[in-house]
DNA sequence: CGGAACTCGTGATCCGATTCACAAGCGGGG
DNA sequence: CCCCGCTTGTGAATCGGATCACGAGTTCCG
């Protein structure tokens, strides 16, 4: 389930707030879902709640990160080094959660070979190595759209199975692997929409009749 | 629907490479998604594709974007200029679509008064002349998560009923204001699911019998 | 010890979105 | 002029997630 993270990050919350246990209800508030969706989502692990009493705190938050397998850390290599590959190579967070950025992939000579906020940034021809050197799990993808494609095959080829994709493109994959595709203007022309549909006053074509 | 603005995208690749005229079963390949999707979806709009022929790309493209309000330009506040806020700020793929950054906001004294990337930096404080003076309608969050909540707040009280929030929190906004939530950590953490998911055989517990 | 108050687990229900399936409309060719 | 193949539009069926509702287990107090 997508809901997972969030309730870790609230029950870690509640953990360093000092609260040993706790119940679906102060779960479901502060993950901002309703309360039978949580008991839901937790009975799905398995879950070990105390009827009348709630949740052991430390002990969801370890079934949760056992679900979740924070307990690995799957390497991440990111493909393509410009204004938002930068800002994700050099976001600390990640690390932090599991996921490390081993390596950067540029197609930009004066990149590589360089080093850039602690990360190598290598040719694309070098993805093959980098992702077998590695054990690089997750490659995300954040070079202009046009490249996007290329990049996914040579992930794929390399034998990637996972792929964050920004590129706002609908990129073809094989069965096996899995992409996220996270599109920020297609986020905005939501709220557009949105914005427009709730003034239709003096937008719409049936305001000059 | 939040797959209009790929289907605009489909439909401009479609222009551009020179077709008049297009059926829904290649837009459906073209956007990823199931042909009949891709006619209930237009038959929304009060759609006018030809029985026999399909749909006309050039007209197709108008009644999208006008659903999508196109036309209308949204000006978009960035709040929080850190490695994120400056990524979003530099790039010209937002303003092109009618989401232009007209200022950023910052609590970094260095920062305050500068102009980066053509984006004038203002205090928080002056948060309400901006949205005033600039007739924003978008506000995006990309603050440490500590600062998220109080800078939604200032938001909603400016008067911007969007938020584009990148900070890995759950806010409390009043109904009016629509709030759309990017977490680029929980996605690594979805795809960091699966990956252990598809990988039991040495991991699960089980093994252990 | 008994009962009241609380909270979990979960079967049943609901609801919107997706998919299916096919009739209706269009164009082109004979 | 008619027929045949193609594609849309849309009611019907299906699916999956969200919500409801309630039985069951726990604590605590009198
Ligand atoms: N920056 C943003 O805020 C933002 C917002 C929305 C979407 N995007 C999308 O994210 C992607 C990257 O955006 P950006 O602003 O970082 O662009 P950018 O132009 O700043 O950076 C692109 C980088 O990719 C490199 N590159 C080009 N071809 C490559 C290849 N074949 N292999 C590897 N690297 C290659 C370039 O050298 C450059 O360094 C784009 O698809 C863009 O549409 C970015
Ligand atoms: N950089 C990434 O790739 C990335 C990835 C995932 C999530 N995030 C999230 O995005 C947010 C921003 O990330 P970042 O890497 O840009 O952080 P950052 O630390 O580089 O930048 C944060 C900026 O916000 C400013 N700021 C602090 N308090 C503020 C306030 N009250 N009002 C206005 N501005 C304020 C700081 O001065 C700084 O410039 C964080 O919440 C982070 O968790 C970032």
């Amino acid at each position: 389930m997508a809901r997972l993270p969030v309730y870790l990050r609230s029950l870690s919350e509640l953990a360093t707030a000092g609260s040993s246990t706790t119940s679906s209800d102060v779960l479901a508030e502060r993950s901002g879902v309703n309360a039978a969706k949580v008991r839901k989502d937790l009975s799905y692990l398995g879950t070990h709640g105390t009827r009348g009493v709630g949740y052991d705190v430390r002990h969801l938050i370890f079934e949760v990160s056992r679900a979740l397998g924070v307990a690995n850390t799957w390497p991440v290599v990111v493909c393509g080094l410009g204004n938002l590959g930068r800002a994700l190579a050099n976001h600390t967070g990640f690390t932090e959660r599991g996921f490390p950025v081993v390596a950067a992939i540029d197609v930009n000579p004066a990149l590589i070979g360089m080093t850039v906020d602690g990360v190598p940034v290598h040719s694309p021809d070098r993805l093959a190595d980098v992702v077998a050197d590695h054990d690089v799990a997750i490659g995300v993808i954040a070079t202009p759209p046009g490249a996007a494609q290329d990049t996914a095959d040579r992930l794929v080829a390399a034998g990637v199975r996972s792929i964050l994709d920004f590129s706002s493109t609908v990129l073809s994959v094989p069965d096996h692997v899995e992409v996220r595709a996270v599109d920020l203007s297609t986020e905005l022309q939501i709220l557009g929409f949105h914005l427009q549909r709730d003034l239709p006053a003096d937008r719409s074509p049936r305001s000059l009749a």
